[in-house]
DNA sequence: TTTAAAGTTGCATATAATGCAACTGTTTTT
DNA sequence: AAAAACAGTTGCATTATATGCAACTTTAAA
């Protein structure tokens, strides 16, 4: 089944951040000749997959693609039962409100549903930001066990994407570490600036990570006092969400009779 | 480039309503011996197109698919255009905001703005809906000309999904008649009871109906004294966003000196 | 007008897809 | 509990299908 794999590699080209491509610029990403890419592509938009250019012959990702990608969150048991405790969630504190994944090495927002405050679009779904500069990406890295976090970090610049981005290989190590036993990560303006972000985990059958719940909340509507509050908030909703998707327990937050019942706060220094 | 193409419908299948499909429904579907299914299904699979449910062993959307998905938004020239249009309609009306194209024998909403009423899932982004009880359908169908409006009819049937659904083929053309002519199009609960909905055509590079653009609006809000002032509202900005695709002329509303400026109201009788 | 570049198509060749049937594992029936 | 039925995957020879080169067409630049 070689066709079919190199015809899905070429598509995946298209999951970057570029536009558009070319036939010639797909060819050369990809190291194929001219003429296999051209079929390929040619096949992709007879069924709708890509959608080509009138004017500059350039491929985009078609509707095909799009209706197809919107199935995931149905057919995905855990964004299904997260749509409704997102919106509950916000709600509840007013802001907006997100569930993410890993994907390769980025986090992927696969469902957000928005609070009255406007918030830049990076934060919509299907939008992929950096592990080391968001708390659901540090949750997300937490939920790695050391050795898996140890080779992440190991070959990863961190960049900083504002002044406040954690670049300190050493400082970032120990935040994942609080992150694991606290169960919550807190970011203020490390990935835009007068942005902050509050992040838990959701567990899954085998009590693995595997999503971040997180609020995005503008500084100027963040009010510090409520902090133990949201955190206690998103711990209550990620434990239902963790239980519905098969995690035996969820050692975060007061209901549970487990460990760090609330030290939850000093989870990420500012 | 057979192969492709016939994996390819397999992979269409999973944009229908099935949340899952097992490899033996997929054969039969498809009229394909289960071998030749069972191999590209691995394939898609290995390449993070689909999922396979550990237990289940059945095949759902995968996250490759979601994220190449909502790439469709940023590349479409229109979507893109139109993301900070609808976000002004919301934040000027207080109501949700959709835009939709055709897709099949269906519409599909590829953007949608929430505005702060709690409104049905169905309205969301990758949802689709029947042409025939949708503002947004029948803004679309006003759009096809007089043949491609006669075939659609022809071999259709209007079934009911409210009370207030249109059924009678000849009540249905007079109203598509009434769009064509107005630009906008009001429907109020004909696909969901106590839901009204207001749509007006975006127009492309050579005049045609692209998309729709509408609002949905629960009828406990909807004030009646509203409506000439929203339709006025929409029709600007559809303006705005058909000029931005290559549009000529914007025929509707009252900013041009084109005909039927105030009648609009007209257009959709209840 | 000439030249260059991008994209598509024809064709002989070899590679990769095919379907059958056998095999494994899981669920249902008696 | 054993047997049968069912769902899914894999081995293998056979043939259809994808392949790359080069010629060709089309669009853009000089």
């Amino acid at each position: 089944m070689k066709t079919l794999d190199t015809a899905l590699k070429l598509l995946k080209l298209f999951e970057t951040e570029e536009q558009t491509l070319s036939v010639t610029e797909i060819a050369e990403a990809a190291a194929l000749p001219k003429s296999k890419v051209s079929r390929l592509l040619a096949d992709f938009r007879a069924n709708g997959f890509l959608e080509q250019d009138e004017q500059t012959r350039r491929y985009r990702v078609g509707l095909a693609a799009f209706e197809l990608g919107s199935n995931y969150i149905k057919s995905q048991p855990l964004a299904h039962a997260a749509l409704p405790v997102l919106r509950q969630i916000v709600d509840r504190t007013g802001h907006s409100t997100t569930l993410s994944v890993m994907r390769g090495d980025l986090i992927l927002h696969i469902l957000a549903v928005e609070g009255p405050h406007y918030i830049d679009g990076r934060w919509r779904v299907g939008n992929r930001l950096p592990f080391h500069a968001t708390s659901a990406g540090k949750v997300l890295l937490a939920g790695l066990m050391p050795a898996g976090f140890e080779a992440f970090v190991a070959n990863r610049r961190l960049d900083p994407i504002t002044p406040s981005t954690v670049t300190d290989p050493e400082v970032f190590r120990r935040q994942i570490e609080e992150t694991r036993s606290s169960g919550v990560s807190l970011t203020r303006g490390e990935s835009a600036p007068g942005l902050s972000a509050i992040a838990v985990p959701v567990l899954g059958r085998s009590n693995d990570t595997v999503a971040a719940l997180g609020l995005i909340i503008p500084d100027r509507f963040f009010a510090e006092e409520e902090t133990d509050s949201l955190i206690a908030l998103l711990h209550e909703e990620a434990r239902t969400l963790s239980i519905k998707c098969g995690a035996a327990d969820y050692p975060f937050g007061s209901a549970s009779a487990s460990h760090t019942p609330a030290l939850a706060r000093s989870a990420a220094p500012v």
